[in-house]
DNA sequence: TAGATTGTTAATCGATTAACAATC
DNA sequence: TAGATTGTTAATCGATTAACAATC
């Protein structure tokens, strides 16, 4: 980050512009199931790459606000982030104009605005099913506090493990799951069961109404019908493309 | 994988091809590194969004072979990968013909094929740096089996893990990594530390000279200077697209 | 005001789909 | 052989980049 220093300096010095501070009435103590939440803007419109895209300026809006640089060109950012101005201009204006001419991306207001967009301010809670190892790591993560969410429960069905602690919470018998879901409404499961049990597994949650599954097996499971978005993870798809990489860099670099 | 019944049945006719079984040749017992591979084709012209499809099609062909399903045609697969046949079409004859007219593909011989060009055949020697929950888990997982990977070592610097039994190994001192990589070569890292180690650890292991990294961690690691090929992982942002979908499609139905 | 940088339109590039001739 | 299905070319669609007028 050590070519944004300039950045940095500049935005010491008093900013043109104050927009709001959103981020403040962001987060709500109660739960996006609990159905507080203010409805957000249609952006169906948006393409699927932009999308893509979204978590990855959210983690160098981040990283800038932990740097203290509170301006940002869009110039400055495509060099740090290594795409086109242009392309950032064009990503971000998709969802309205965050930037201001001859001046640049407040990065506070701009944080925000990405924050909520893809939806940090929900509140979902979530339950992890299967308390192997996989599941183990990401109840242990950071991952839940930095997007507002809510770990509500692990679930296992081996009696091997339910009853154990795991990163301050009791596992759960995955027989007391429906029960569970209704005094504390599930938004977001995690899946991290073995192969196997994926797709039974995936049918018992689609019955307790989950609105979206976090799938960590190597199978994929259909669950538009039931209005459920599914997110796989395929870790083995990512070593393969990284074998890959490999072999065909390599042979480049030797010929 | 129920609407490939008339697949199966008809794959158990006698086939009109026996292409070559490549399976058999392809692995050996030293390691990739130990330069014992034999040298690839040159597939640098093809698209990136062709290549990021291939694992995909790899673990669609696997699960047709458990299935005993030994012939496919490109719009029975397009079904069931709901994709379409000409991209499928599309996709494999960037590497070569491996289809035949009339008959369609033999599923033995395709995901031989897909096996050596994603490098399945390679024998590369993975280890895993950080010893934590995640470095658990993937140490206890099928993932290196499955692509004929060997995992040789586990490290980590805290004298709190060193020693300790993970997964049939036997977590070492980071310190001994260079000692360590002299004697058995290492292809790949895979990098499960805390984020604010993961800039200096990715150092230390361009230096003993690894061929790929394979990302955990939520910083975005540059060492295409070195030659290293670098996969990002990134939990994080798919557990956001998943956030940012399920707010969005929601949306959409109730409106 | 002048300089800087956005927002946005137009041009280019790449990826997907359609169509069909080749061929098993 | 006739039927089926690939391999491949051409047409379409979508995504990225370039350029610049708008404007802070």
């Amino acid at each position: 980050m050590s070519n944004s220093e300039s950045a940095k300096e500049r935005s010491r010095a008093s900013a043109p512009i104050e927009k709001p501070d959103e981020m403040a009435s962001a987060s709500s103590a109660r739960s996006r199931a609990a159905r507080t939440y203010r409805r957000g803007n249609d952006y169906s419109a948006v393409s699927p790459a932009v999308i893509k895209r979204l978590p990855r300026y959210f983690r160098y809006l981040r990283e800038l606000l932990h740097h203290d640089i509170l301006r940002i060109s869009s110039s400055e950012l495509s060099e740090m982030m290594n795409v086109t101005a242009s392309q950032i201009r064009q990503d971000l204006n998709c969802f309205g104009g965050f930037g201001q001419q001859g001046y640049g991306y407040n990065v506070k207001y701009l944080y925000s605005k990405i924050s909520d967009i893809l939806g940090v301010s929900s509140n979902f809670n979530a339950v992890i099913i299967g308390a192997g190892n996989l599941g183990h790591a990401i109840a242990g993560s950071n991952m839940f506090e930095h997007r507002n969410m809510n770990l509500i429960g692990i679930f296992d069905v081996s009696p091997q493990v339910i009853g154990r602690r795991i990163a301050n919470y009791t596992v759960m018998d995955m027989a007391e799951l429906p029960a569970f879901a209704k005094k504390r409404p599930i938004d977001i499961a995690i899946l991290t069961v073995p192969k196997e049990y994926a797709q039974e597994t995936a049918q018992t949650l689609a019955n307790i109404g989950i609105s979206g599954l976090w799938n960590f097996t190597s199978t994929e499971l259909d669950l538009k019908v039931h209005g459920i978005m599914v997110e796989n993870v395929h870790m083995g798809d990512s070593l393969m493309r990284l074998m890959y990489e490999i072999n065909n860099n390599e042979q480049l670099n030797e010929t």
